[in-house]
DNA sequence: GGTTGTATCTCGGCT
DNA sequence: AGCCGAGGTACAACC
């Protein structure tokens, strides 16, 4: 019954029904078909391909190119059945699936590799450079938007989200800043949003807007300069030169 | 300077400095740490973890858990050099890299594991149930959307891009209609900017819209419904249900 | 090649 | 648990 074993580096001879949990990956090389039926259906037709069984039991199917996303796939937390080929027949089929019923079935055909292999417990990514720490960064540099600005609050709450800076301008005037790394529509469109609600109290208004981003496509910034909204390309290297130790994310 | 061969089993004893394309799949199991510098800055501490080189020469590195997505990866088309590991030292380093400069620095620790297999090109994926299948269907059955309606055309060409569908309703008034998988702001959004620019055709305005999805979030239901927009929730199996098998996508 | 819109998106944060 | 926004989004279709 016993699928695969801590730090092995072959499967088992006799691999079992069931796939348990907690035991490392599983790596399979072999000629299968896949059936994904959930929230579309999908069909894999008969090729050679890597099969990777993790610890929580979710399934990635990967061919020899395209990028990280597998071909076919389920995510946990699921459940594998194997049923084993039976003597006349060549194949073992492995039944995949999760709480909300979708379903992978994968015929094995022919086995090129299999081995299993103890991992532990992964340390995680460490990322930098995203867009909460443009804001961070922006937050103390808001001078770069205009001379004496200042900042009001980051993460300014309203009743549709946080606007991600509020600031005064030299003037005493509200500003609204949007900040993403890629400036497109969307953002153009929820910062609008936000302006139109902050206008409508008369404590604040007017309240004008900047739309902030490391790059900033065309079609944003049209749309956003009919609006009456400035658009700023931040400079994250330049910005993060000048930044305060103190003040990192990490 | 080969580092590996069609149909091999294991990776050759000697691996060479360069990856060559075009031999399949390479996967090792390895104490390793990883960092990218590119679009973004990331680092991976020392675990053990999956490394999968593929035949294009990208490059994913998986941890147990997790879903499809590797914790850190290379994109192709991208290039690997790998320097050995030198006598008096344990690791050897992957350095991959791509066309925009993009770059993963991959230090192996210890190896577990070190395997190469040919799979020959893919068949690929057979798809159903997607937006596109929703289009077909509805556009078949507009009866749903009100008695006595007819379709005027799937794509209705304007000058931002094509409408779903363009029906007439049993009065002859225009209706626009957008059709989504799941209906969120977005596409509420999206449908807004139609109707706007349609409702200035002087031969066509009044055009009133229809949201149309399988699901519609309570946000995009109360922003189309306070614009005017009526929302219909779309039961695909119904659908495809009474569809004329001549009609079929696949 | 750039742009647009979808995704079995995934992932994280927050309510 | 659901909702919402961000992503090294990836990916395909279309212009």
């Amino acid at each position: 019954m016993l699928s695969m074993r801590a730090h092995a580096n072959s499967a088992p001879p006799n691999s079992g029904c069931v796939h348990r949990y907690g035991y490392g990956v599983r790596i399979l090389v072999a000629t299968c078909t896949v059936d994904y039926v959930g929230r579309l259906t999908a069909h894999l037709p008969a090729a050679q391909r890597v099969i990777m069984v993790k610890a929580d039991g979710s399934v990635l199917i990967h061919a020899d190119g395209g990028s990280y996303k597998p071909l076919n796939w389920m995510s946990p937390p699921c459940s594998l059945k194997e049923k084993e080929a039976e003597a006349e027949e060549d194949h073992a089929l492995w039944l995949v699936e999760n709480k909300a019923g979708e379903q992978l079935r994968i015929t094995i055909h022919e086995v090129q590799h299999d081995s299993a292999h103890e991992l532990g417990i992964d340390p995680g990514l460490q990322k930098d450079g995203v867009e909460a720490h443009l804001q961070v960064l922006l937050a103390t540099h808001v001078n770069v938007l205009g001379d004496e600005w200042s900042l009001v609050r980051r993460e300014f709450p309203t009743a549709i989200g946080p606007v991600d800076l509020m600031c005064k301008d030299a003037n005493g005037g509200s500003v609204a800043v949007e900040i993403k790394r890629r400036g497109e529509i969307d953002g153009v469109e929820q910062l609008t949003r936000y302006l139109e609600l902050l206008n409508r109290d008369p404590l604040l208004a007017p309240v004008s807007g900047v739309f902030a981003a490391q790059e900033i496509k065309p079609q944003a910034r049209t749309l956003a300069e009919d609006r009456g909204i400035r658009c700023v390309v931040l400079d994250y290297e330049a910005l993060k030169g000048t930044e305060d130790p103190s003040l990192r994310l990490f």
